[in-house]
DNA sequence: TAAAAACAATTTGTATTCAATTATTTTTTT
DNA sequence: AAAAAAATAATTGAATACAAATTGTTTTTA
């Protein structure tokens, strides 16, 4: 295996994404141009292109004179998100029905098959992982330039909202982790059947799961509450 | 006025963005390194940088080892184009009526009335670039750093697509920039208003007319057979 | 002692140099 | 004369060197 300054790049530039879409790298962390140079044996040249490749791409902003930092993830940007999701997710999956073909299928599948993997005996980083690729698969079915953007930096952020509660806290959540896979599985099927209206349906539903596992994490309380159910012993 | 590298580092990437726009560099063009370079007093590293930067934003595109190209357009392209941008011109409008705030409102009035001087007295440029950041302030109101990304890529489609018909052929074509204008005044209205529904309905409206205008374009004579008229003088 | 200024150190941005890849021309061979 | 191969030129990528800006520390002064 060759490691030439081209791998070497490339391998910088999917440790960084990874780094951020697990949390590793938490948003508002400042990156290091000389460290992260000498650690993958690049000068600084290729390094600052990663870098702006990664900041055009939304993964991290670089400010003027004063170096790359991790994308934030602010109340606004929490609450753009909660508008925009559901719209794009629904047009994806459903250009993903019209548009896509076998081999894409194929390698939805094994994804999946990882993230099932994942939720028996993986990491909380595996998970995302995997659930990130299914959802960047869908949208590399759809064939869409211009929604690809829109849905790369909605799933950038989902990751790292996800790698909050993606280990479940309590048994809803647990079963709400089950139910994301099933409803994975389904919309395998309408993409392969070619079924847009069930596939944009199917990723409401998705986008609704996840919804709610994101409020569960955020207001744990006011939930129990809600069930009327003291506070549980795995919440504290 | 200062001249430093940051200046001219801004010059080189607004001439470039303006002239990809307006068509003054059409898709597929090369682009030389070395001959911008000494255009614009900067050496190839910050050069680069612009580049990259563009290539992440959608106006070109960099292959390895192979220089920097105009981003295409081909016939793929205007078909992902003609199924994703309703959607997100609607999605933008709805938003934007309801995050707009004053500042905005003006530039997008002075912005408007820069368009409607493009196109009494303004050339094919003029008339698209006032177009274009029309939209750009409304995707700016619309507050998405998620949606940002998709409607910029579809502006930079529309806008060259809008310039091989903006220097309108025949009467009806005449009418349908006045026409669009006056959309223009109406979405205005509305955002101001913060009447969701009905710039969601108006930016709909206003595509609608721009396909048509497309559409004339790209099929004269069947739009002439369909009217059941002659071919026109001018359309030759 | 606290604030301000000067200085030093670190970090970021740009230019230049060197290396590797690709494109073009010239030469050779069939 | 056409095709293949070799040599050369041009272009792109990476590393080093240099310049500018920011940050942190020390010193000075009120």
């Amino acid at each position: 295996m060759r490691n030439d300054a081209k791998t070497r790049k490339k391998k910088l530039y999917d440790a960084l994404r990874r780094d951020i879409l697990t949390m590793d790298r938490v948003p508002g962390a400042d990156i290091d141009e000389v460290t992260l140079a000498e650690a993958f044996g690049l000068s600084r040249t290729p390094l600052r292109e990663v870098l702006q490749q990664l900041a055009g791409e939304g993964y991290i902003s670089n400010r003027e004179n004063r170096g790359s930092r991790v994308a934030d993830l602010s109340h606004q940007t929490l609450r753009d998100f909660f508008l925009t999701a559901p719209m794009i997710y629904a047009a994806v999956a459903r250009l993903a029905a019209l548009n896509a073909n076998a081999l894409q299928i194929d390698e939805l599948k094994r994804t999946q098959s990882e993230f099932k993997s994942a939720l028996k005996g993986g990491s909380a980083q595996d998970r995302t992982l995997a659930n990130t690729r299914f959802h960047e698969i869908i949208g590399e079915m759809a064939h869409s330039i211009y929604l690809m953007p829109s849905l790369q930096r909605l799933l950038i952020d989902h990751s790292r909202i996800g790698m909050t509660f993606n280990r479940p806290r309590n048994d809803k959540m647990a079963a709400n982790l089950a139910m994301a896979s099933q409803q994975h599985d389904q919309l395998i099927d309408c993409i392969e059947a070619g079924d847009e209206d069930a596939a944009a349906a199917l990723a409401v539903d998705h986008w609704n799961l996840s919804r709610d596992q994101i409020e569960m994490f955020v207001m744990p309380q006011s939930l129990d509450t809600h069930m009327g159910a003291a506070i549980t012993a795995n919440s504290a």
